[in-house]
RNA sequence: GGGCCUAUAGCUCAGAUGGUUAGAGCGCGCGCCUGAUAAGCGCGAGGUCGAUGGUUCGAUUCCACCUAGGCCCA
């Protein structure tokens, strides 16, 4: 017969899952949006209103996508969904950046023996089939994360038209007279033969030799300064790591602030050297020996005394002190070349390390460079492609410079130049693709001037226009563009955008006249970059067209590859410029904090250079996805997490939670932990939303909003608050408040408090009374605004549960508007009373819960509560008085007043019994557990004193009896 | 070595212009329920707020330094 009882219940139904299923859901979710184009229809909703325009910023084509790709793409997902729901125009446009080193690197090593032998269009077309290919994986990866967007027409920086725009945007940098060839020290990589970005350098431990080497000085390039020093042998010593720079020593460089002292050695432990064979050398023998004491002179910083006394045995008298300016100007000899070496000032000297003197090649160091460019030295840099000595050498001729190191420091030896000589591991710049040393040598490139046209402080005044997030981004990128050098955008490669320059044979001037540089570009998008390697340079310039410098009639192509960096910069140009569907600039970039160096840089250039404004106005930048405990994931450590595998065992809507949930502005990270505790959160949520859908089964969908109780007024406020919170969150990018937002609704507001007490009402009120339809509008209410708040993130659920939601008007929850606080619900003084009352509720479950351990009572309704409270309290709920067991979940509850016993002589007032439960958290408040009166009630289990007093139903009570009867 | 950043319970996050016992949720432990059931409810235990100094009547909150970690650069 219970089963017939419970068959006039009205018990949640739904066929919404309890079970995700993930793995398998979201697949078909997917074709869903595809098959029904809804990302296109969203488009088509919002096309004609405000623009909100997220600029992709593409992925490199290659390899699969790993975690971090992930995060950037979700929290990328996030905003476009967020703002396409609010009804902005969002489209997003997915971008690969398809030129570049690792591509080509790649295809060679595939090519194997063949790699040199290969003609370079058919190289260029196994690196686009190479590109093309992981475009295509990564797409379908991306698409797997359930990301939207116009998947089926991304750019490609290798598509005709957008490697059209680049040889149009370079050839406005040339126009505009940035662009520049000059020599120049860049990272070279000896063995892929080619200069480096920046980027394209990694820094790795490195043996090197490190050695003190000296520098001989004629005591009378001193002049007055120094009489002590008169007739001496004064030496400058200098400290390197890299001896085999010292053939191209050309100047030696003191900070102009620091001190420099000449010490005299003692003579017991240095023992005078043989003196020296060559000319142009300070004579040896001119001056008497003294006894103790060899007549070396030495001269360092003063602040490196003591760390190099006992280094290089300084134990000699200070003969005299100079401060480094007053040095400048002097001439100090070769060490094995017979030539000058002139004193030089530098801001970049420092006492960190060596000897307070540096040696200076223009043309190995970037100090240097800036150093011999101030004094008119010449950039000189005598080793070729591959590492090896030119004949400017003759000596070292064909040597590589890390082995010549050896024969140099023998050479020192020889000419009695070396004071010292030790192993040192120091961290040193590596190719990231060979993982060789590199090293700093100059070459002919070309270069984008930061100086010219005031470039660097249009950029810096454009930075500051920017809304950077987080905030020290500003700081960052500032500090990064206040510093950087010229950018240097030639490669010596294959796979890219040609400089597309043309070269008089006679004069060596460039072709930079419009038209051509026009015709140039034209050509390049109707056919793309190959046309640059398949056709002469004769045939990119009009019939018969001469040098209108020299007028010569023979010209030959630039054969560099543009930096990748200048690709991806000028995608402003390339994509938003170009594809109708876009605006300039855009609203926001959004990647890893390491684009600060990168592509917003880039871009800022690129479009500060060409149009004097940046491309964005918000940059968002998120962190890197570290370990479980921090580290940075690598294979070694085997402690890489790939999103395939989360997917596979998840679903990518894990994925999409731990991207919401993590605060993305500093490293977050991931682990078995972390995606076990958003497991469970998205089971809270969904479950959630699953019981507000098995009791919407029965809803009639009509408005019940004047039927509300004052608990439904307390939910709709809460909703309203949250809707308002996380909108709010929203806007300011702040998705793991979103996440946190609607978990504690969930868990604290709905399931363990409203949802909880309203059971009652849903399952045993008459199905069509006011009552339980009132509950059902605010379910409905709750259900619908849920799932529209958590649709950016957790897409997948949010559209599952989309499709069982009676009533809806849209097809999909993407095409339905974000939700909207409802004002006429928002309450806070309501939400407030509340509190108080759920305070309440929770010192009457702490006494409940001592007689649940006691087993006085089991269910909370075999209970009926006594409540002494104070005044304020007393009165409170005196209001709600009827309400009391429905709030506690209990059989009776009853208020009493509790005033001092002997106020007014006690009038009115009852003292709380010794055994009541005190509640520490409510000052006054004193709980009494009994067991609640009469019989339970088979059908709705409250206990009640009316169970039994039917002949007909003599186990329900009055209020079931009344529904079912 | 330089620039920028981070450090609060096992996990994800709050928080305080410096001021009584530092919060939430999850997880964990102990129970209850069996009409959200591979669910739901209750209670409880977890933190020298990275370390050390300093400023202060008082610092986890401010300053300095250090340690660990991250990105970028050298």
């Amino acid at each position: 017969m219970a089963k017939d009882i419970k068959d006039t219940l009205n018990l949640p139904q739904t066929g919404f899952p309890m079970k995700a299923n993930l793995t398998q859901k979201e697949p078909e979710m997917l074709k869903f949006w595809e098959e029904n184009k809804i990302y296109e229809k969203l488009q088509n909703k919002n096309s004609g209103s405000k623009h909100y325009i997220l600029h992709d910023g593409p992925p490199y084509a290659n390899g699969h996508i790993h975690i971090g790709h992930a995060l950037n793409k979700i929290l990328k997902d996030i905003i476009v969904k967020f703002k396409s729901m609010q009804g902005f125009y969002s489209p997003y446009i997915p971008g690969w950046d398809c030129h570049g080193l690792p591509i080509e690197l790649q295809v060679d090593k595939n090519l194997g023996e063949k790699k040199d032998r290969v003609d370079i269009l058919e190289k260029r077309k196994l690196c686009k089939e190479y590109a093309e290919k992981f475009v295509d994986i990564q797409r379908e990866e991306f698409k797997r994360l359930g990301v939207m967007g116009d998947w089926a027409e991304p750019y490609l920086t290798m598509a005709y038209g957008y490697e059209g725009t680049i040889v149009r945007e370079f050839a406005e940098f040339v126009k505009k007279g940035y662009a520049y060839k000059g020599k120049k020290p860049v990272h070279w990589c000896p063995s892929c033969v080619t200069a480096l970005a920046e980027a394209e350098v990694e820094y790795a431990d490195k043996e090197s030799p490190s050695v003190f080497v000296k520098f001989g000085v004629e005591s009378s390039e001193f002049g007055d300064k120094m009489p002590a020093l008169k007739g001496k042998k004064v030496f400058f010593v200098i400290w390197t790591t890299t001896p085999w720079t010292l053939p191209a020593n050309l100047a030696l460089a003191f900070h102009p602030d620091i001190t420099y002292i000449a010490i005299e050695l003692n003579n017991e432990n240095n023992p005078p050297p043989p003196p020296f064979s060559k000319g142009g050398m300070v004579a040896s023998g001119d001056s008497p020996r003294r006894g103790g004491f060899s007549d070396e002179v030495y001269i360092i910083a003063e602040g490196r005394l003591d760390a190099l006394k006992e280094r290089i045995d300084l134990n000699g008298k200070v003969l005299a002190k100079i401060s480094g300016k007053d040095l400048e100007g002097v001439n100090a000899e070769h060490p094995f070349i017979r030539r000058k070496s002139r004193a030089v000032l530098g801001e970049f000297v420092s006492l960190e390390e060596g000897t307070g003197i540096v040696h200076i090649a223009p043309g190995h160091g970037e100090d240097d460079y800036e150093t011999g460019l101030k004094y008119g030295l010449d950039i000189y840099a005598p080793v070729d492609d591959k590492g090896k000595f030119t004949k400017a050498v003759p000596e070292l001729e064909g040597q590589f410079v890390f082995k010549a190191n050896t024969v140099i420091i023998e050479t020192l030896k020889n000419k009695n130049a070396l004071i010292k000589e030790e192993k040192i591991t120091h961290s040193y710049p590596h190719c990231w693709r060979c993982k060789k040393p590199v090293i700093f040598r100059a070459t002919e490139q070309w270069f984008i001037s930061v100086e010219h046209n005031n470039l660097r402080g249009k950029c810096l005044e454009e930075i500051d226009r920017v809304s950077w997030i987080p905030k020290w981004g500003r700081d960052r990128i500032y500090n990064m563009v206040s510093g950087r050098p010229d950018w240097c955008i030639s490669r010596q490669r294959a796979w890219g955008v040609p400089i597309t320059l043309i070269r008089c044979e006679g004069c060596g001037e460039f072709v930079k006249k419009d038209s051509v540089l026009e015709a140039i570009a034209k050509h390049v998008e109707e056919n793309g970059a190959d046309i640059w390697f398949m056709k002469k340079a004769e045939e990119f310039l009009p019939t018969g067209y001469k040098c209108e410098k020299c007028s010569g009639a023979s010209f030959s192509k630039e054969m560099d590859i543009l930096d990748v960096w200048f690709d991806s910069g000028v995608s402003h140009a390339a994509v938003m410029k170009k594809n109708p569907k876009l605006s300039w600039p855009a609203d926001i970039y959004l990647e890893g904090s390491d684009q600060h160096r990168g592509w917003f840089q880039s871009s800022l250039l690129a479009s500060v250079g060409t149009r004097g404004t940046s491309p964005y106005r918000t940059v968002l930048t998120h962190g890197f996805v570290m370990d479980g405990s921090g580290k940075k994931m690598s294979k070694s450590l085997g402690n890489v997490v790939a999103p395939q595998e989360v997917i596979k065992a998840h679903g990518a809507e894990i994925l999409r939670l731990w991207g919401s949930a993590e605060d993305y502005r500093d490293d977050v990270r991931i682990s078995k932990e972390i995606i076990d505790r958003l497991t469970e959160a998205y089971r809270k949520i969904r479950n959630t939303a699953r019981f507000l859908l098995g009791n919407l089964y029965d809803f009639d969908g009509k408005d019940y909003s004047n039927d509300l109780r004052g608990i439904d007024l307390w939910a709709m406020s809460r909703l309203q608050t949250l809707t308002a919170k996380i909108t709010s969150a929203y806007e300011r990018f702040d998705f793991h408040e979103v996440y946190h937002l609607l978990h504690n609704f969930c868990v604290v507001d709905m399931s363990s408090f409203y949802l909880d007490i309203l059971k009652d009402r849903l399952y045993t009120f008459k199905s069509d009374s006011k009552e339980r339809r009132a509950a059902q509008w605010v379910l409905n209410r709750i259900l619908l605004t849920m799932t529209g708040l958590m649709a950016p993130v957790i897409s997948f659920t949010a559209e599952e549960i989309w499709r069982f939601i009676a009533g809806k008007k849209e097809e999909s929850v993407f095409l339905s508007p974000f939700p909207k606080t409802d004002e006429k619900y928002l309450d806070p003084a309501l939400e407030e009373k509340w509190a108080k009352l759920i305070a309440i509720r929770n010192e009457t479950n702490k006494a409940l819960e001592i007689k649940r351990q006691n087993k006085f009572i089991g269910n909370s309704l075999e209970a009926k509560v006594l409540l002494y409270l104070p005044e304020n309290e007393f009165n409170l709920l005196n209001a709600y008085k009827d309400f009391l067991p429905t709030l506690f979940i209990v059989s009776g509850a009853e208020i009493i007043p509790l005033h001092p016993p002997l106020s007014k002589g006690g009038e009115g007032g009852f003292v709380k019994p010794e055994s009541a439960y005190e509640s520490e958290e409510i000052k006054g408040m004193s709980v009494i557990v009994e067991r609640a009166s009469g019989k339970k009630c088979e059908r709705c289990w409250n206990w009640s004193t009316s169970v039994g007093t039917y002949s007909d139903a003599a186990e329900l009570c009055h209020r079931c009896y009344n529904v079912i009867k």
